[in-house]
DNA sequence: CTTGACCTTCCACTAACTAGAACCTTTATG
DNA sequence: CATAAAGGTTCTAGTTAGTGGAAGGTCAAG
């Protein structure tokens, strides 16, 4: 499939595509007429890094993520390793989101949503120490 | 406060934290020797920054979570619409990330640990239809 | 056989930091 | 008191991760 499709498919836009492939994340394969050509398998990959990147882990930490999908000449106590270490990085931010989310719905909650701008718990936000965990 | 202890308490570096200011994010007072001067107030603030940066909002949606918090003459009617937006967004993530972390699960479980490079599932995830959603 | 959508490369620009230089202030120690 | 280390200041430049746009090639439809 061509870039296009691939990026709809993906979330990515083809420039971003691109310049994965620029940086050496995810190289595609070209078609007769010099198109790149997509399978299921690389847009499985865009999707990956797409989901990574928009979850705050940068394009090098996607790069270790992405190889323990495909990297099959290393070692599995290695794969097991990176994978450990990422998980515990992703329950940490899934607590913070938990919490972020938690604090909006507060938020919404205590609000009238009318023209009265005394909702009540912005200040106490800001300032006390319920963002402080 | 000092920008280093600050910089400590919020996770973000001084460099950062100057930054933000320079864009005006968040304003410090200033110290007579012209250092800022961070209350416990701004230090939530940076520490809110620092999740939201790191969890994959952007410098600008930031600076309109944080209003949330401290922006006083915005009608809450529009304090509420934007932060049952971000609520949307958080789920989002939430979502993705918990998707994230049970393939990672699977892939931790499924591998042998030792020197063997025949993990079982790493090439069903990268070409089937686990990632896809 | 041309029009429009889509692809190619390349170069410049933006966003969000990050590093380092040059210099000033505070604090601990001989 | 001197002075050195630690931490603060501004400023300029570099990096990361894209994004926009030009100039041009390809393909399917009318």
């Amino acid at each position: 499939m061509n870039i296009g499709n691939a990026a709809e498919k993906s979330g990515l836009s083809a420039k971003t595509i691109r310049y994965y492939e620029d940086i050496g994340l995810l190289q595609a394969d070209r078609a007769g007429n010099g198109y790149r050509d997509y399978s299921m398998s690389d847009v499985h990959r865009l999707r990956f890094l797409q989901r990574s990147r928009s979850l705050g882990f940068s394009v090098e930490e996607c790069r270790q993520l992405l190889s323990l999908y495909s990297d099959k000449d290393r070692e599995s106590a290695t794969v097991k390793a990176i994978a450990k270490a990422k998980l515990t990085e992703i329950d940490r931010k899934l607590a913070e989101l938990t919490e972020l989310r938690d604090t909006l719905r507060v938020l919404v909650r205590s609000c009238h949503g009318d023209k009265r701008p005394d909702c009540p718990i912005i200040e106490g936000l800001g300032g006390k120490d319920r963002v402080a965990a």
